[in-house]
DNA sequence: GTCTATAGAAAGATAGAC
DNA sequence: GTCTATCTTTCTATAGAC
């Protein structure tokens, strides 16, 4: 690959990488295009060779918040951790208000609701990918997913988009302990 | 009360009930004080005699949509139906996708975290009230909410809001369905 | 109390220089 | 490929007539 095609690849995950992190903090219309950019460290002007569009860009980053390596989603995926304890991590304080790479599945449910075909296409496919991880039988392209497995998608990812929600952190610990048990069973 | 106290009262009910409508199908920021004036018959300018800001107006309707007499959350606090059925008819795909009065807590939980702290006290008591409404033991102000209640809760608030981004129907069904099991514990 | 008109700011998208 | 500059639209909020 010439040097200029890395460079672009380069400059493009640059994009992504801040594009996720931002999006996923604040939403698709609090974060501006240029915004982006200059956390990239790049400008405005650059970015219409890298997407075609803020929606595009949206929807991209959703896959790449969902496929970081730092993400909670890509480390149940790997297999490399017990289901406990990503479980006890994902229900936590920190992943409600820490820095680490957040959740899309949980902090953009009501966000990409309001969104094109294209971008809620992604976040069906990343749920179906999350519902399979948590399943305890192989998953397949025909089986429909298991009602356990689905419970437990609900508990985790519902448990911490109302978490994030409430304004009480006590209230908000109870109820991340909960759905720790829930999923648990 | 004179006269035009009641014709005040009635267009601020008005722009409430409105408002209430379109933010919980739309979100904050897809929908703009003028079409909330349009859609209570008035204009721009007859806004900030009633509300101070957007954000007031955001608060106030999340408690209007709460305590609406077509919305499943009152329907809920006034114990006319069965739980059962409730939340049969929460979970359902008419709620995801029909023209009632959508729950608030489910459609604007993401919208939510992303506004100020006067919103999310809003939001705070109104999930607490829904909890309540799902202990079997009377609540009480210094009790805490109940593990069974608040993933209950989570099931169903979290169901829809699931349900409502993902684009596939015979996904969202199933999931709806696997959360009523949930619930019926 | 409600209207029309407008100020002022922000953001998506494009044009053209380097 | 990235930059600066700009077009265009949209929106919150305010001013002033009736």
């Amino acid at each position: 690959m010439p040097w200029t095609d890395n460079h672009k690849q380069a400059s493009r995950q640059r994009i992504l990488t801040s594009a996720a992190r931002l999006f996923t903090h604040k939403g698709y219309d609090n974060v501006s295009i240029n915004e982006v950019m200059a956390d990239a460290s790049l400008t405005r002007g650059a970015f219409y060779t890298h997407f075609s569009s803020k929606s595009e860009l949206y929807a991209e980053s959703i896959i790449t918040a969902a496929m970081s390596g730092s993400s909670l989603l890509q480390q149940l995926a790997s297999g490399k951790q017990s289901l406990a304890s990503l479980t006890k991590a994902y229900l936590s304080l920190e992943h409600r208000e820490g820095e680490m790479m957040h959740c899309p599945l949980a902090f953009l449910v009501t966000d990409v609701s309001q969104r094109d075909d294209t971008v809620r296409n992604v976040y069906t496919k990343a749920f179906r990918g999350f519902v399979n991880k948590l399943s305890t039988t192989k998953p397949d392209k025909n089986t429909k997913p298991s009602v356990k497995a689905l419970q437990a998608a609900v508990l985790m990812i519902g448990g911490l988009a109302i978490a994030r929600a409430i304004n009480e952190e006590e209230l908000a610990e109870q109820l991340l302990s909960a759905c720790q048990q829930g999923v648990q069973v």
